[in-house]
This record gives structure tokens, C-alpha cells and sequence, in this order.
DNA sequence: CTGAAAGCGCTTACAG
DNA sequence: CTGAAAGCGCTTACAG
């Protein structure tokens, strides 16, 4: 049933040249001869024949391929990291084949084994939540093939990483809502054995000390996942204070959005009553109503910067360089959630 | 700085047998003494030892690799597909390699010819929205590789296909505006140059021939992308007619959700004047007030199926089967934007 | 139950 | 500018 391919040694014969010049035409050698090239060339489209990429792997012990390890690619976030990823590495030459952790540590450990038989040139991680160290993933560096690491990143070695500014972005973001004129400002936290939201929540102290607001841990909300559903309770819960904060700085944009929802059935003016602040930029924020003041993360460069990094990693193999962690840019993006008197739309880079 | 991995060979010299041995004893050969076998592991374990998958497969000429084609990863639709497919592979022992056609032709071919080199073991495509015909996929054919196609799928060649019935879905959308009191159905209508929304139309037509309705062509919205833009556009043209329609059976939930804001702004109440049905549950059909009535497509159940029926095809290789289509049973999720009279939370499965 | 040998389809250092 | 030859790291049909 399987029809077997053409080889190039077929080629080879078909054109009375050797295996040596057609895999050298085919590659665009410059040792070999415009004419012979073109002859080569036309007579291999016209063949149909395609190269085996798998056997010119195996010989050159490249494969031109990145693994990915992500907790789940349906989540927003992540599937524009891949997106990132995909863009940026096609237009290298590279292909990208991608694994989801599901947030286990068990099955990040057994990905990682895989991708240690699969021969990829390198590989971009982002950790499971599960993650406390990386010893699992030591053993590429040993074999020599680059890692990135984006957004949940490891401290517990050195390693290259793409990560925005999560205390400055908070600090930006809860500065915003006090130059608005909030001076009560709740903050909905994430999960805080992971050091993004640590340093959110971080940002959002620091800001309110330099102005020389009370931090008031009432105000304060954990939560385990940020999702919609705790947002809905962390909204209660603040309607069960003996007063209101004023505005709130969310880890994230759906419990932004939650807050927002159940505030307004229970006919909290926002943002006349309380200005809210979300992290993220997602699509609902540009829908939901008033439109949310969020946070750009920066997901599709992010995935860009990630294979830059990487391929530039594999190709370069640089000795002298220990690793390397980017910091892209972060925007806020000022919408009606925060406009305690009314604004123009405009947007705010970090500096 | 690489660092010589370990091969077969090395443990065959470090143990004493020869590389036949081991590769039997880590490919858990029957004939292989359960003695040796575990010597073998262990001391494997102990040295690091990962098969070099790569020359494995080059050898086997098997790569146990999926190709997966998308117009893009980061459209939840497509996001939920993939990891479905992911989600399936990964425990049959395959992974996936994602590439983005960007609703490209030219690129869609560009990667199908480079699929032709990476020696897959099939391909599951979603076909990219300016696609006409398939003839830059007939070679897979021809090479014995199987192909899946889902949502977008080619009509002009026998091929495996995972679909929903875009036809029953929509009548049952309709049906369900008709059975809420209706009168004055309208429909925002995908690009009728694609197939699916072809589909959604005439299942829309036919149940309000069904029911005795007229069909009103000024309630019939033509769009290019169903994006949020050309929703707003439309909401603007239902109001601009003499009278307003009673219900929207839209043929995405972006339409539906502008709809409902343009709607609500100006002061139509949803869904006492007019009833709105969505198409595709997306997480925002959730979280719109009022929650929108929608159908599930099966995004996930899809990506699984596609992933299980080339599976199939790949360790069959029934020469038998021309081609199989699947049809997945899509779901009517009912909430508030559709209860005229108001109802509980109810599910009705298409059958 | 184990081994010797051939070979998968390329690429590349060497030679001319 | 082109070719002969070796070999990448496995697997498997064959032999014992």
C-alpha cells in the first residue's frame, strides 16, 4: 500500500550524477554548478521527490525541531505563547511539537524523559504548578540542548527565561488606581507559592507604601487559581466589609471580570463606586462592560522572544554565555473600569 | 560542549551482549529472558541511557509523529482541538507537531510539502478559509499517509473527516427560538463561501419552512469573519429596520455577544425582545449578561476523534476503507438570552 | 534465548 | 566542480 518514495539515490541514478552531488544541488552547495543545480532541482520537482528529513536528522544529528512543554494549550495565554513559538521558529526553519503538563509534575517528568529520546535542538517550558525544582530537567543541559523557560519560571538553577516585570506591572497598575483617586485599593491574589503572583502581590504593596496608603490586609484576597468562580466569591466577600474598597488591583483578568459582574447586579457603580483593575489584557476585557483596565502581558511576543532566544542558543552554541533572562515591556491599558473621572483612551508603557 | 550521548552500542559493550540483545530487551522482546531484560534496564537507567528516537525511527520508518495543520493555534476553537488531539496522542504514544496555515493558501501548501519531507505518520488539517481545492494534499495519498480533516474539511476528494452537523445544529438553534415564540427569526450568517456556514443557513431556513414562517431576506446578515466588528455592524442594521427582529440565531458567539451589547445600550431588552442564540459555547457565552443560549461543537470531543480515527488508520492499515467520516453530536446549551419565558437551565442533545 | 550482519537514506571529509 | 566511501544509531530477518 505504502508506495515507496523516491530516494535521492534514485535521483542519483536517474540523472547519472552521484549521491554526493545531488544531496549537495539539493542543498544549494556552492561547490556545485548553477547548471547542475538547476538540472537537479527541475528533475526533482518533477520526480516529486522530497527529501527524507528524518534520515538527514540522523545524519547531521540536527532535527530542526523545539519542544514545547506547556501546562494546557487551550488556555488563552498559552496558545498565543505557541502562537509566538510557531510563527517565529516557521520563519527559521524550525518546527515545533508540543506537549501539555496538565499542571502535573508526573507527566512534566515523563515529557521531559521523552524529549530526551525525541533529539530536539532545544525546548521552551513553561512549569507545571506542581513544579517546585527542576532536577528533571537538568539532564538537557548535560546533553547540551538549550531551554528557555517563559512565565513560571525556575529559581532553583540558572536558566534562560523570558518573563515580564510582575512587581513593576502591579506597581504601575495599582499606582493607577491611586492617581484616580482610590485610596482603598483591594487586591485579589494568586496562588502564592508561585513567584509571579508572589511578585503581583508585591508590586501592589509597594505602591500603596510609596504613596503612603495602609495596607490592609482585609483588602487582601488569596485564592487558589484565579478563576471565575473565586472571583465571584472575593466579591462577596468585599461586599461583607463594613466599607467598600475603592478599587482593586485583580492577579487576572477573570476574576477582574467576576468582580465586575457581581458588583454590578448588586448596583456598585463601576467605576464611580470602585475602580477595577485587571491582569492580562484577555479578549473579554476589551467586551466585558465597562471595559476593563488591564494589564498587556505581552503572550504572542513572549513566545516570540522565547524562540528567539532558543534558536539563537542552538545555532550560536556561545560557551561564554551562562544564561539569559528577558524582561519584555509590559502596558497598561487604560479602559473604563478605572476612569473615576471620565479619560481619553490611552495607554501607559512600563518604562 | 555536547556531550556524547550514550548509545545502544556503548551498553551493549558496557554489558557484555550484543546491541541485538539490547535493543530486544528495551523494546521488551518475548524472546528475551525476563533476566537479561532487567539487566539491562537497570544498568540503562543507571548510565542515563535515552534511545536515540530519531535513528529508531529512521529505521523503522515510523516517526510515531502527528502533523497538525490550523489556520491558527491562539482561535480557542482550534486551541481545544489541539488539545484534544495532544490529549489522545500522548497516550497512544504519538506527539504532535502544529504548524499555522494563517488562513493562508500559500503557506498551507508551503507546510504541506514540508510535512511531505518530516516523514509523519499522518495529518490531521483543518483547512485554511481560502482553500478551494486539495489537489497540494494528494500526495500524502499517494505516500500511504493518512489524513484527518475537521470543521474546514475538502469536498471536492474522498477524505477522512470529523464534523458536526452544522445543518441539524442550526434547525435545532431555530427550532428552539421557534419553540420560545419567535416570529421574526433573523440569522447572522458566516461566509457563505465556506461550506459549514452554507450549512448553518439552510438548517436555519429549513426550520422556519418547517414552521410555517416566512423567510424575510432584510433578517438575513451577511458577514465576512463572524468577528465582534461585523456583530456590532449587524446589531446596527437589525435596528435600523422598521421593526426588530424577535430572535438571532447568530452563527458564532461574538456576533451573539455584540449583538446583546449593542442591543442592551440601546435599551432592547434581551431576551424579552429579542431572543439571541450563539453557535460554539466559547467561554464568554458564560459570562455575558445575560448568559447566552448556545450549541456546543465539540471543539475537544473533536480534536480526540481526529487523533483516534487517524490513529486507527495509521496501525490498520485497512486497504479496505476508502475514507470515514465521523459526525459528532453537537448540543443545545440553553440559558437566559433565549428564555422568553423564563426557564430552568436545561440541555437538549441534537440526535 | 542471543548474536552477527545488513541496511535504513542521507551527508561530508577526503580525494581528485 | 564531482565522486567514492564511510558512517550516523538503531532494528530485524536470519541463523544457531
Amino acid at each position: 500500500m505504502k508506495s515507496s518514495r523516491i530516494t535521492l539515490k534514485d535521483l542519483a541514478k536517474d540523472l547519472n550524477l552521484s549521491p554526493s552531488t545531488i544531496s549537495r544541488a539539493l542543498g544549494n552547495h556552492p561547490a556545485i554548478s548553477d547548471f547542475t543545480k538547476k538540472r537537479v532541482q527541475n528533475r526533482a520537482e518533477e520526480l516529486g521527490f522530497r527529501l527524507n528529513s528524518i534520515a538527514s536528522s540522523f545524519r547531521k544529528k540536527k532535527t530542526d525541531s523545539i519542544g514545547i512543554i506547556v501546562p494546557r494549550i487551550d488556555i488563552h495565554f498559552h496558545s498565543l505563547v505557541i502562537s509566538g513559538i510557531e510563527e517565529y521558529a516557521y520563519n527559521n526553519g524550525y518546527h515545533v511539537t508540543i506537549f501539555q503538563s496538565k499542571d502535573l509534575l508526573k507527566r512534566e517528568k515523563e515529557i521531559a524523559k521523552i524529549l530526551q529520546t525525541k533529539m530536539v535542538d532545544g525546548i521552551i517550558i513553561c512549569l507545571s504548578i506542581e513544579t517546585k525544582n527542576c532536577d528533571h530537567f537538568k539532564k538537557f543541559d548535560k546533553l547540551g540542548v538549550p531551554m528557555v523557560f517563559y512565565d513560571r519560571v525556575p529559581t532553583d538553577f540558572e536558566a534562560n527565561k523570558i518573563v515580564i516585570n510582575d512587581f513593576e506591572s502591579a506597581y504601575t497598575a495599582t499606582e493607577h488606581l491611586i492617581n484616580a483617586g482610590c485610596k482603598r485599593i483591594g487586591h485579589i491574589a494568586g496562588n502564592q507559592t508561585t513567584d509571579i503572583f508572589k511578585a503581583r502581590l508585591e508590586g501592589y504593596k509597594a505602591a500603596l507604601k510609596k504613596h503612603k496608603l495602609p495596607i490592609d490586609s482585609s483588602l487582601i484576597l488569596p485564592t487558589n487559581n484565579l478563576n471565575y468562580e473565586e472571583g465571584v466569591k472575593c466579591a462577596q466577600k468585599y461586599m461583607e466589609l463594613p466599607e467598600l474598597p475603592d478599587g482593586i488591583f485583580c492577579a487576572n483578568d477573570y476574576t477582574a471580570v467576576s468582580i465586575i459582574q457581581v458588583f454590578r447586579k448588586a448596583e456598585i457603580k463601576i467605576p464611580r463606586q470602585v475602580a477595577i483593575v485587571g491582569f492580562s489584557n484577555y479578549p473579554i476585557s476589551k467586551i466585558i462592560e465597562p471595559n476593563l483596565t488591564t494589564i498587556n502581558d505581552r503572550a504572542f511576543q513572549m513566545g516570540e522572544a522565547s524562540a528567539k532566544l532558543l534558536i539563537r542558543q542552538i545555532e550560536e552554541k556561545n560557551d561564554f554565555i551562562e544564561s539569559e533572562t528577558i524582561t519584555l515591556k509590559t502596558e497598561l491599558i487604560i479602559r473604563e473600569s478605572s476612569a473615576k473621572v471620565p479619560v481619553t483612551k490611552k495607554v501607559v508603557s512600563q518604562k
